[in-house]
RNA sequence: GGAGGAUUAGCUCAGUGGGAGAGCACUUGCUUGACGUGCAAGGGGUCGAUGGUUCGAAUCCGUCAUUCUCCA
């Protein structure tokens, strides 16, 4: 017999290596229709934290759960090698042996990332394993594998050939930390304190001055004009004329440009095109030079004069005292701006006038516009996806960084070579490519495409591609235009978005606030059952997921109740020597809950055939504590105490396979506990439950009548029950209970089943009793019940509940009135609905008509 | 400036056209031989406001309020 309490150690323990050992995890039978989900792989930066446990035990759940409902299931599990992110993290590491990348060259430098990665892959496959996810390990993949290595160069050369990917000096977003170009995405808008600096650029004669202001006054050393407004009037006769950077003798031409807003600032505007993209335009317009005058890790050069070498927020604010003392700066006006920070690194970036290669993205987003057939779930992010691709603008895709895939394009002099077999005496670019632009072939790469594999053919394009909201743009829109460009075909089927994870308070988990909660931490004291079902069970689809340890702890006190119903069946059934035929049970709890399977599993196959595993999960919750627990459990009691052998072992089978397939409908969920039960279970032969088949429909046991005769009983006992509580009348004194029923075989038949649940001293139906005016009375459907409890009855109060409950009858019905007198809702209503309505109405009518007897006695007793 | 989410019981949240729900918390009773991490009974909500559509709205549409997020 299994211990009296869940222990999830005792149950988790070695499970998961079982199953790896036996080969479970593995996709293979190619009878199976096959049914596919690629990890959204993790970087090896560090270790899972719970919004990976919560993204992982979805796809675990929907992998767990096609995979017993007869598909050959493949999880592909791997891993991202996440440049800027390692990268720094490597740096940091060397930092703190005393050495730097450069120390060790990039052959050294690349020789450490492979261990550090080593390391963390190692790290990370443990976690997975403790999650219980149910990855197929012979398909792992790194994004720096050969193949996926082979992906990315045939898709960066093919882009090249049609001319999608080109080369150019633009103004990119600069992280001067990371010293690397970053795409736009990759940088986060603040609002932050700042200040409008109002500049004095005087004439070359002195006599006059045009007053600009601006918020990053250390750019002015690479101002190459200023410009008016065509239609300034009253500063037109600058045009033409030559102003100084203020502080300096450096002279700048004043141009007319209609990019200029009048109505913000003086209504003049500095132009320094190495320094802003606005800038940029306007210079390449008027062919302006391009100076820059900072270096590549954000200090001043040379053309900063006196401040080369200062950092630029320090020469910001030296520069600023400097020219309020010469008299050359009017004013400071505090300002709250927009300002861009590296996603990586947190500092400020730097728009940078650089020579960076990027993908012509118009061509590739209307494609994927025209093409995509993803099914966004919940359907409004795809407004998310739709509306980045038509707003989309070329994407930046070089990183000056040694970690990633080196960019396949060769250099001799001007010339340039983009390919995989570079002529003699060309030398290969610096530079990687951007993280995610391997991560966008992730779905197909990791089969094996470029080659036509077996793989590739049989599990892309994939089924469901399950992710947080956060990521869509990121990733989600970027694999769907590489796979439609590159596979022809959208590279999975639906798409389902999950939120992120909040803390108690409802704040984002993050490093920074120190909130964050260790997956490990909570599959240590409460298991990993419990974490997978708290989180999978928390929330509605596309919204953010609060932790509370309430939840976690109402989930493990859920598991503890499934442990002890199995319990509690396992010793029923320890001298059943087989199970019998369930065709057609006899006895009304087993064809109750039966039947109420019936209707459980199918509400349960549709929430999840919409991916909603909260609504699953709950219909499950609810069958299983109340249906089964509470009342069938309860119900057998007196009907195994009471019964032949032939009802004793058709009882005995009906519990076993609702249990057994109630426990099969949660092992998506908690797949260690459900195994431990099933196993320790009596006639089990599947060796696993993980390979056990997924609950067909048995429509023959539906049964409308055993539902509605339960529900009379339950009628009955809740009364008899709530009469106990209300008068304080202990639950096991024995009372007198007095029915008249039109259902009187409902009654004899679960006679011994009622006595037990009631505890009366006397029950007696339909024997001509003469209801007492003190008798506690209740009209259920099809029957009236009195119990007379003698002084403790106070025949006012009892007159006021019965007329409540006549009010609320008569509302019933008149409800039920309106609509069926109601031609539209007569007309448009389905036939079902129509038809229930009229059973109500009658069902109200009779109770109506009862209640009002009893009233008159009652009031003629006063 | 644009887009979207949220607003339901004390707290955290489900519920999308046909009788207001769960978990936790709260009150009362219970050594029922699976479970006190449990059993039984109970209190608690004008479903943010307002207008509309509909026979019927927490649910659909408009406006507003509060709040969060993303984009510019």
């Amino acid at each position: 017999m299994i211990a009296p309490k869940y222990d999830h150690k005792a149950v988790e323990e070695g499970r998961y290596q079982i199953w790896k050992d036996q080969g479970y995890f593995k996709s293979k039978d190619t009878n199976k229709p096959p049914f596919t989900i690629v990890i959204p792989p993790p970087n090896v930066t560090g270790k899972l934290h719970l919004g990976h446990a919560w993204d992982n035990t979805i796809q675990d759940i929907l992998i767990r759960m096609k995979r017993m409902q007869g598909y050959d299931a493949l999880y592909l599990p791997g891993m991202d090698h996440a440049g800027i992110a390692t990268q720094a993290k490597i740096d940091a590491k060397l930092r703190e042996e005393g050495k730097s990348r450069y120390d060790l060259g990039r052959e050294g430098f690349l020789k450490e990332a492979w261990a550090w990665k080593e390391e963390y892959a190692s790290t990370i496959r443990a976690q997975w394993e403790a999650l219980g996810i149910s990855v197929d390990y012979d398909k792992e993949r790194f994004t720096l594998d050969d193949g996926l290595s082979q992906a990315v160069e045939t898709v960066f050369v093919k882009l090249y050939e049609k001319g999608l990917i080109y080369r150019k000096e633009r103004i990119i977003n600069w992280d001067v930390e990371a010293k690397t170009a970053l795409s736009n995405i990759e940088v986060e808008r603040k609002d932050i304190e700042g200040a409008l600096y109002y500049l004095r650029y005087l004439t070359a004669d002195e006599s006059d001055e045009i007053l600009i202001a601006t918020t990053r006054p250390e750019t002015m050393f690479a101002d190459t004009a200023l410009i008016i407004h065509p239609e300034d009037e009253a500063r037109q006769h600058f045009v033409g004329q030559k102003v100084k950077i203020p502080g300096t003798d450096v002279l700048i031409p004043v141009l007319a440009d209609d990019y200029v807003d009048r109505e913000f600032g003086t209504g003049a505007l500095k132009v320094t095109p190495a320094h802003d993209p606005n800038d940029f335009e306007i210079g390449e317009r008027h062919g302006l030079a391009m100076p820059s005058c900072m270096n590549d890790d954000g200090t001043m050069n040379a053309m900063a004069h006196q401040y080369e070498g200062m950092e630029r927020f320090a020469c910001r604010k030296a520069m600023v005292k400097d020219l309020e003392a010469a008299g050359l700066l009017t004013k400071i006006e505090k300002i709250t701006h927009n300002v861009g920070h590296s996603e990586r690194t947190g500092v400020v970036v730097e728009p940078r006038l650089s020579l960076q290669w990027f993908v012509d993205m118009k061509t590739l987003a209307e494609n994927a516009l025209k093409n995509s057939t993803a099914q966004f779930v919940p359907a409004r992010f795809e407004k998310i996806f739709t509306h980045w691709m038509e707003t989309i603008q070329d994407w930046c895709i070089s990183r000056q960084l040694w970690w990633g895939h080196r960019i396949p394009a060769y250099y001799k002099g001007d010339d340039v070579y983009v390919g995989p077999n570079p002529p003699e005496g060309y030398v290969q670019d610096t530079d990687v490519l951007d993280t995610w632009f391997s991560s966008a072939l992730w779905p197909f790469s990791t089969l094996g495409w470029p080659e036509n594999t077996d793989d590739f053919k049989r599990y892309y394009p994939t089924d469901v591609m399950v992710t947080g909201y956060d990521i869509i743009f990121f990733w989600v829109a970027r694999m769907i235009f590489q796979a439609i460009e590159f596979t022809g075909e959208t590279p999975f089927k639906d798409v389902l978005i999950h939120g992120l994870i909040r803390d108690a308070s409802g704040q984002k988990m993050s490093k920074s606030l120190g909130n964050g909660i260790d997956p490990l931490d909570i599959k240590e004291k409460y298991g990993m059952d419990t974490l997978r079902y708290f989180l999978t069970t928390n929330s509605a689809p596309g919204l953010d997921l609060r932790f509370e340890f309430e939840k976690v702890e109402s989930s493990w006190n859920y598991i503890n109740k499934l442990w002890n119903m199995s319990r509690y069946a396992m010793m029923q059934m320890e001298d059943l020597e087989a199970l019998v035929d369930l065709s057609a049970p006899k006895a009304l709890p087993n064809q109750m809950i039966l039947a109420a399977f019936e209707v459980m599993l199918k509400n349960v196959n549709e929430a999840y055939g919409r991916y909603e595993l909260s609504e699953a999960a709950r219909a499950i919750y609810t069958f299983s504590w109340d249906t089964f627990a509470s009342w069938y459990i309860e119900m057998s009691k007196p009907l195994m105490r009471h019964s032949n052998d032939e009802i004793k072992h058709e009882t005995l089978t009906t519990m076993w396979t609702v249990l057994t397939k109630l426990l099969k409908l949660l092992h998506p969920f908690m797949p260690f506990v459900t195994e431990y039960l099933y196993l320790h279970l009596p006639f089990v032969t599947d060796a696993s439950i993980m390979i056990s088949a997924w609950p067909e429909a048995a429509p023959h046991l539906n049964n409308e009548s055993a539902l509605r005769d339960f529900s009379i009983i339950q009628d009955l006992v809740l009364f008899v029950r709530q009469t106990r509580s209300h008068y304080n009348v202990g639950p096991k004194k024995p009372i007198d209970v007095y029915l008249e029923t039109s259902h009187e075989r409902v009654f004899t038949e679960n006679f011994k089943i009622i006595e037990e649940f009631i505890h009366p001293k006397l029950f007696s139906f339909n024997n001509d009793y003469t209801p007492n005016p003190e008798d506690i009375t209740h009209v259920g459907a099809g029957f009236t019940v009195y119990i007379p409890l003698g002084s403790l009855v106070d025949i006012t109060e009892e007159i006021a509940k019965q007329e409540a409950e006549l009010d609320r009858i008569e509302g019933e019905i008149k409800r039920a009135e309106g609509m069926l007198a109601n031609p539209r809702f007569m007309e448009k209503a389905p036939a079902h609905k129509v038809e229930e309505e009229r059973a109500k109405k009658a069902a109200f009518e009779a109770q109506k008509e009862a209640l009002e007897k009893l009233l008159n006695q009652l009031k003629s007793n006063v």
